[in-house]
DNA sequence: TTGCGATAGTTTGCATCTAAACGATCATCC
DNA sequence: GGATGATCGTTTAGATGCAAACTATCGCAA
């Protein structure tokens, strides 16, 4: 196994002489980010369940808070998973009473998903602890490091999207 | 979490908004971090389809590669899953002909699970798929903003075990 | 009008994950 | 030695995710 990964900076790095100061190594960072992220999931996971929302409900409930009315395609596209998963999702939001199907005039196809009234206050209460949870725990670092993180992620995400080979689902027409 | 396009309803508010602030709202970090980490699941998904494996398969494989012998709860520990979920991920893999269950002396409950031939094989193309998948993201970043990333995590990181509630697996001694 | 491709949603089969119940084994205390 | 509680792995039920096949409907063109 021969760091075959390792060339952008190498090649930098071997044209000018010093060595970067404590360079920190790309994957040691990557598996930090990941780990990290399971942590904030499990938490977050814990979090949600006193409003008794999974964080697939959350994310659909949320989204919909935002924007009522959504197709189901719709919702797939914004968060990132395919309709056959949206499908049994709304059902079994739709089996709590938090979701309504809509007739959509125009279409028989599609519906429009709506929120009921309990479906609105269970997602305000998802809201309110999804905020408390950020400002206790991410909010609590010093500024520069959030508008650091803010930064550096920004970049990162930018250089998925020239890479290009991910997140690819079904967009058409982009 | 998801909140993707702040579409044609925000427009309004977009225009009374102030200015991008010098402290950016924590809430907004955690959702590009939340975003982020979907495009890097996905992409990670894809790039080790070209060795077979799922990221569970992956994760699991590579924890072996660097601590043969472990037990399915050692495992669990290490991967943040429960021991009924590697059970399954386990008999996939030994089916697969890429792990074995030896019986371990002292101790009829477990098994000590090691790679096949086959297994280390293909945990090694998984590992270069994800050193160069690494250093072509992540790794194209500028050092510093690598090395500022790695700090600001440690700092959540940090900020998460202090709040104790989140990640709570059964620790022991751990 | 009729036909055909595109789109929305459902369904199926499978992988992954949790929580919880269970069986086997181990460790310990009496 | 024997009861008892802890630990390991398995199993079950159910939620979540994908891919792909399928149904119904829509849009468009001939």
């Amino acid at each position: 196994m021969a760091l075959e990964g390792a060339s952008r900076h190498d090649r930098r790095a071997a044209d000018t002489a010093p060595k970067p100061l404590a360079a920190p190594d790309a994957l040691r960072v990557w598996l930090r980010f990941v780990r990290l992220n399971r942590r904030l999931h499990g938490a977050m996971t814990a979090e949600l369940k006193a409003a008794r929302l999974s964080i697939s409900q959350f994310d659909l409930l949320s989204t919909l808070s935002e924007a009522e009315g959504l197709s189901q395609q719709d919702l797939a596209d914004r968060l990132y998973v395919t309709k056959g998963n949206v499908s049994g999702l709304v059902d079994r939001l739709v089996a709590s009473g938090l979701v309504e199907r809509r007739p959509l005039a125009g279409d028989r196809r599609s519906h429009a998903l709506c929120l009921t009234a309990l479906g609105r206050e269970t997602v305000g209460r998802g809201l309110a602890i999804q905020r408390t949870y950020v400002s206790r725990t991410l909010g609590a670092l010093a500024p520069a490091d959030i508008a650091a993180l803010d930064r550096v992620l920004g970049a990162w995400r930018d250089r998925l999207r020239q890479d290009g080979s991910g997140s690819g689902r079904k967009s058409k027409g982009g």
